[in-house]
RNA sequence: GGUCCCGUAGCUCAGUUGGAUAGAGCACCGGAUUCCUAAUCCGGGGGUCGCAGGUUCGAAUCCUGCCGGGAUCACCA
């Protein structure tokens, strides 16, 4: 038991009456069941729930759908649980719920609270959630943004729905940037004891933020760095700057309410001989061979040479060519690290490996699929998903950012001025292949148009008269209620939406989607506005009567449910709940 | 030129992994507040799902080819 899903539970009504009928002989024993989907209809008048089985089963029942759909349908009508069983359209079935069956579900939600929605459909499958992942140079900046917010709900989703989820940051902390980076807090350790370094050289990071690594490194070593050699001190300053940069990173995250709990380091693949290895393994199975790439197709590069290097037969495993593994100057690939990098994820177990990326690292996933196909021969699946550019805005104009080095947006500046809660709910208002526009002025808006603020505003409102019921009722908020007595169709399509709620979270969590969520929230909250209102014009729909306590008690337990939907959903994307506005 | 993503109402976008008559918000027009938060709600018009074929009981969804927009394309990360 995994918590009350009303799909699974008419979903299993629905098999046991295909068993039925295979034990009749009407159906094959072998009838493919996965096939059959049991959903909410589109069109609520077409009840509750429907199902295609007829339809998909029919050819091997050697029956037409709608004759497959009368069996089925009879068998159905039997069951307690339905009111009506209906065959519509080609053969779908579509069946409408007993009265008595919404109390329970209710009941049920009730009971299982903030574990609502919560299932096992993962199977405790290990999952490497891998995501933000920036150079250790600086600061996040603005377009680290949506990625970070994307991963880690898509962390949360997974985990809601039974998966057990480690949340990873690769440090690429071996190439040249590091250099770059030790070379540029080279120069504002020597700032900071007082020389005059002038304009910073092209080529180096010139943000003010290296000047206090610079002075911490000045604290540390004093002038000793000064006189000895390049070889000597930039392994130092290097590591020094990587830690106190991932320091920064790690509070920036910290600041949207993101941890990993891993931080995997390039260099220690390079380091543990992890990718030598690698390649030895790569190359008794023939996977690995030295050999000449063809030139790229259209205009070819100035500085193009041909040469001989150490290939990868990726190719050979879906890609488009075959990929580099040693650069020219003998040394490993950023891919040859990352090669030996899944190697390490499948070897700590994880059978989904997850990578989060930027839209410009498209061109990137052929390879790690090739990569995992090679190594892990199929016994891991390895998902990528790429998130589009986010545009910012100001009261609809363009935020200019100037290509000058250092002159960007930061992550913290935007959660600083507008607030994890609302950067981290607009980041998943977008499918994450769609492109985003992210405006500081509306995103902070107080109307309608502001998802964010809509939806809170449905929480805090069900939180204001919860608590503005014990006042009314007094001794009378406490007791029995009666479910049977929502009736109302406002009532009723609130109900069947938190019905759906493990259903929306499957989906999600299986198609990888957390935009899903967030959608979701939408419409209950609309839905739930919506019936506020109606108590405006009809007063028999208010959730608090005083003159009926036991209506009252019903519909504050209802409210709870509600609740319950809005803060588990919000939880995953991230989103504090409020309780007031 | 190759590869990947996108193309749905005037605008911004959903579309339950192939289902029934394709939906919401914004904008436009008209309404609702003695009363639990009007920061909200109700009603109205609006479509060649980029184009053309194919797959089948059935296609916005899957396949092929075009058109248009974006990203990317040896050794950097």
């Amino acid at each position: 038991m995994t918590g009350m899903n009303l799909f699974h539970h008419v979903r299993q009504k629905v098999e046991a009456a295909l068993r039925t009928l295979q034990q009749e002989g009407l159906l094959p024993a072998d009838a493919p069941l996965d096939r059959i989907t049991v959903e909410p209809p589109r069109d609520p008048a077409h009840g509750d729930v429907t199902t295609n089985a007829a339809m998909v089963l029919a050819r091997a029942a050697g029956m037409k759908p709608r004759d497959l759909a009368g069996k089925l349908a009879a068998l159905l009508r039997a069951e307690p649980d339905f009111k009506e069983v209906e065959i519509a359209g080609p053969g779908f079935i579509n069946m409408r719920l007993s009265d008595a069956f919404w109390p329970q579900l209710l009941d049920a939600v009730l009971a299982e609270g903030e574990a609502y929605g919560r299932s096992d459909i993962g199977r405790s499958e290990k999952v490497n959630v891998e995501y933000v992942s920036a150079n250790p140079t600086g600061p996040l900046h603005v377009g680290h943004t949506r990625g970070a917010v994307f991963g880690d709900a898509l962390a949360n989703l997974l985990e809601e729905t039974g998966h057990d989820v480690t949340r990873e940051y690769y440090i690429n902390d071996a190439g040249a940037q590091v250099d770059v980076l030790a070379r540029s807090v080279f120069l504002r350790y020597r700032e900071a004891l007082g020389e005059d370094i002038g304009e910073i050289p092209a080529g180096l990071y010139p943000g003010d933020y290296l000047k206090p690594v610079g002075a911490a490194l000045a604290e540390k070593y004093g002038r000793s760095l000064l006189e000895k050699p390049e070889e000597e001190w930039l392994p130092l300053v290097r590591d020094f700057a990587v830690e106190r940069m991932m320091a920064l990173i790690r509070e920036d995250l910290a600041a949207l309410g993101i941890e990993h709990e891993v931080f995997f380091s390039e260099r220690t693949l390079h380091e543990s001989g992890l990718i030598d290895e690698t390649i030895r393994e790569l190359e008794k199975r023939g996977l690995v061979y030295v050999g000449r790439l063809p030139p790229p197709k259209g205009k070819p590069p100035e500085d193009w040479e041909d040469r001989e290097q150490l290939l990868f037969r990726s190719s050979d495993f879906g890609d488009d060519i075959d990929r580099p593994l040693k650069k020219s100057d003998g040394s490993y690939t950023y891919f040859a690290a990352d090669v030996a990098y899944i190697r390490n994820k499948l070897e700590r177990g994880f059978t989904q490996l997850v990578y989060v990326l930027g839209a410009d690292h498209g061109g990137y996933v052929k390879r790690l699929e090739a990569v995992n196909k090679a190594l892990s021969g199929g016994s891991a699946r390895l998902i990528a998903r790429l998130c589009q550019l986010v545009k910012l805005y100001r009261g609809g104009e363009p935020v200019k950012m100037s290509k000058r080095a250092g002159d960007f947006v930061t992550l913290r500046q935007v959660v600083d001025e507008v607030g994890p809660d609302v950067v981290r709910f607009m980041m998943l208002t977008r499918r994450n292949d769609a492109p985003l526009d992210f405006d500081f002025e509306k995103v902070t808006e107080q109307s309608r148009d502001n998802p964010v603020f809509y939806v809170q505003y449905a929480h805090a409102r069900i939180c204001s008269v919860l608590r503005n019921a014990s006042e009314e009722l007094g001794a009378e908020a406490q007791g029995d209620v009666d479910f049977s007595l929502l009736s109302d169709e406002a009532e009723r399509q609130l109900i069947r939406r938190i019905g759906e709620y493990p259903r929306m979270l499957e989906q999600a969590a299986r198609a990888h989607e957390p935009h899903r969520v967030a959608f979701y929230l939408q419409d209950l909250a609309a839905e739930f506005h919506a019936l506020w209102n109606k108590g405006k014009e009809k007063p028999e729909l208010r959730f608090i009567m005083p003159e009926n306590p036991l209506l009252s008690r019903t519909r504050l337990a209802f409210l709870r449910a509600i609740r319950y939907c809005l803060a588990n959903g919000l939880r995953i994307l991230g989103v504090r709940p409020v309780e007031k506005m």
